[in-house]
DNA sequence: CATTGATTTCTATGATGTAGAGATATAATT
DNA sequence: AATTATATCTCTACATCATAGAAATCAATG
């Protein structure tokens, strides 16, 4: 395990596989156990080799966000406006299952470089072909897409995993005639189908969408 | 600056004010600079005084998420499940801009504890009061929440602000051919307005759970 | 007064991010 | 070919971090 000794200068060591490395560190943890020396162990190198390369840890996480989100790939011209807006969504789900641990960076460096403004354009694209008007356009893309990351962060962060003994033990205590709706409905929260209530506020939010059109 | 060689004992260190000068010291600072210890340094107590009424600093970021989003007020049972879940909605926005550095905790915590049951009970009465089945109810719920987390996180994370100079700089410098419909909204994007984004895509969901109530 | 339990401090440990300096291999220049 | 320059990597050191464990103190109860 130790790989003190080793001779510095070049031996190779490329960016792309140490992001690589460290979103696959980042998956086997939780984030908060996610360190450089433990990257630097993996790839057999010292700490500051990685820090050389992004200039901080910061740096590195950034350049991971970044690697995920390009792994968004375009959308077909030819589907509808809907339906590229749904695929779009899907996709960022997609990412989120793939990536649990990693995804909630996406929501710390909300724009991570050139890969967004292409995402940014095929939604704005698709909201053209809906025929929204251009300031409808600039208010919408954001709130789609903050809205998507908060869906698919919220499905692989916990909210619809079921509860916790702490978090039962908390519900308890609660005075339940003050919590009559959610009482009723908790079980059927925790046992819903997966990606269900993705997929009911993705048409809900593109229903809204719709709206707009008419007024 | 040193408190040392306090005696130890009962010296009336409520939990309520731990969790009040967490704030202060969280929004003062950036989150990654907010530690146990600096806070113990502003309470004038020891960093394991800290940890014996939250059994980590974990705990006590959750504690501190449940207190921000204890600030969250009931809203006015008589007006219309539209204007109550838009009137959460902004309440939420209120609580992002107010705690800038905290209020992401609420998307680490996704349930954080009682003043998020009592919040997820109001959101249930004002769907079921619109005349959404149970079903539907669970499945909006959940959207509702994790979509507005995700708008009001963005708008303070720096993604729904008016785009900056460099932001356009950087635009301005892409292929404009590949970004046709980005290019041409540029000018939209520099006139756009704080919570203008939000306000609309809070209407656009709330005319999506409209349509559901047809369907 | 003695005991008990809750609260707080003290001490110590291993881990962390990263600055600074030195070492090495490769490329560029002479 | 010899030298220099540069990019890459390692090593050492330091301040800071969360937190475990033990001891000290106080308030209340018997």
């Amino acid at each position: 395990m130790s790989k003190k000794n080793i001779r510095p200068g070049p031996r190779g060591l490329e960016p792309d596989e140490i992001v690589k490395a460290g979103l696959s560190l980042m998956e086997s943890n939780s984030p908060d156990a996610f360190s450089v020396r433990k990257l630097a162990a993996k790839l057999g190198c010292d700490p500051m080799a990685v820090l050389y390369h992004f200039k901080s840890k910061t740096g590195l996480e950034r350049a991971m966000a970044d690697a995920i989100n390009a792994e968004i790939t375009p959308v077909d011209v030819n589907a509808s406006w809907r339906d590229r807006l749904k695929g779009l969504a899907f996709q960022y789900r997609r990412l989120a299952l793939k990536y649990p641990q990693t995804f909630p960076l996406l929501m710390r460096f909300w724009i991570t470089g050139p890969a967004d403004y292409r995402h940014a354009e095929m939604i704005y694209k698709a909201l053209a072909d809906a025929g929204l008007t251009d300031r409808q356009m600039v208010d919408i893309c954001f709130g789609w897409y903050a809205s998507l990351l908060g869906l698919a962060a919220a499905e692989v962060g916990g909210l619809l995993k079921p509860a916790t003994p702490e978090i039962i033990a908390e519900i308890d205590r609660l005075p339940s005639a003050d919590f009559p709706t959610m009482a009723r409905l908790l079980q059927a929260f925790t046992n819903q189908k997966a990606g269900r209530a993705y997929e009911v506020m993705v048409e809900t939010i593109l229903d809204g969408i719709e709206c707009a059109l008419d007024s």
